[in-house]
DNA sequence: ATGTATGCAAACCATTTGCAATGAC
DNA sequence: GTCATTGCAAATGGTTTGCATACAT
């Protein structure tokens, strides 16, 4: 099991990610716990979207046990301090992601994969963008087709077709 | 309870909407049921979005008992016939609506409620963008924040908040 | 007549909750 | 020492499933 520091280091790091959390904490009087800190650091180190199954198998396979409720409670605090963000796309299960520069999601509706892109064109667009008597706080773009991958396989699949209808 | 016209109205329909969901039926060897015309009538009869919830209360309203897996189960026909789709935004259930022209959904977060609105300038956007490498189908667009109505509301609670110090 | 679709009740599964034990403060 | 937090197990609630019955074809 990797060695997750113990709770001065982490009120004292200097890691803006974690200070944000302490702070977090600190200003609604909420306890600074092994759990809390041990979920957000494993958290920091998975690119892209993770589910409450797959955060949990990590930290399992890290050596590091937590309650399935107590990963609950800490992604909630996580959204709650705007910290991190939940998606749900189109039948999968719930997704989560740290909160970073703003992206577009290209959901591919064959394998599920999620892809993050930068898109600084739509980021400009939307930062100009004012919706009448709204106030927005945030917003998520998901874009669903079919990725590379799965392109070339159902290629693959037409042409073998093809091949047998022409043997038939 | 409104009358559902018959099978035969429907399958003859001049309806766009009722056509394109009978030749589906048809194409994939589907039958043409009252309860499965019944659903697409009420869809129909609704702006927005609406749960399943609310759609089998409407149903019940008009007099028309149909099982809840009946309205699953032909809500998910819709869905794979393209003629439906299946929204999920942060911390609700899931929403239907029918698929029209493409637009942006403002969902407020402090009364759940969702407004559709057009958004010519993004569209364009979209229909230009080309994502390296992926096949779009289709995309969805959240933004998340407080509306007028809501805005209103913490105002007014902000301003008796501070009448109510001043008096101390 | 045949077999798909419906309706009901039971099963499912991600998420939430209640509560005794633990540990941050 | 106090009380928020944890972990477990049970409850919840939206959705799915199995199966006998109804009905479209």
């Amino acid at each position: 099991m990797k060695t997750i520091p113990n709770i001065e280091d982490y009120a004292n790091s200097v890691n803006p990610v974690v200070r944000k959390f302490s702070d977090y904490l600190d200003q609604h009087g909420m306890r600074k716990t092994t759990e809390r800190y041990a979920i957000l650091e494993h958290i920091m180190n998975i690119n892209g979207h993770f589910t409450i199954e797959e955060l949990q198998q990590i930290m399992d396979g890290d050596g590091f046990r937590v309650s399935r409720s107590t990963v609950y409670n800490t992604i909630e605090l996580l959204i709650e301090a705007k910290m991190l963000r939940r998606h749900v796309f189109e039948g999968m299960q719930a997704q989560y992601e740290r909160i970073t520069l703003p992206h577009t999601h290209l959901i591919c509706t064959t394998c599920g994969r999620v892809k993050e892109v930068k898109d600084t064109n739509f980021a400009a667009f939307m930062n100009a963008r004012r919706f009448n008597a709204f106030n927005t706080d945030h917003y998520s773009l998901y874009v669903y087709g079919t990725c590379s991958s799965c392109a070339r396989k159902s290629r693959r699949v037409k042409a073998e077709n093809n091949k047998r209808k022409k043997s038939l």
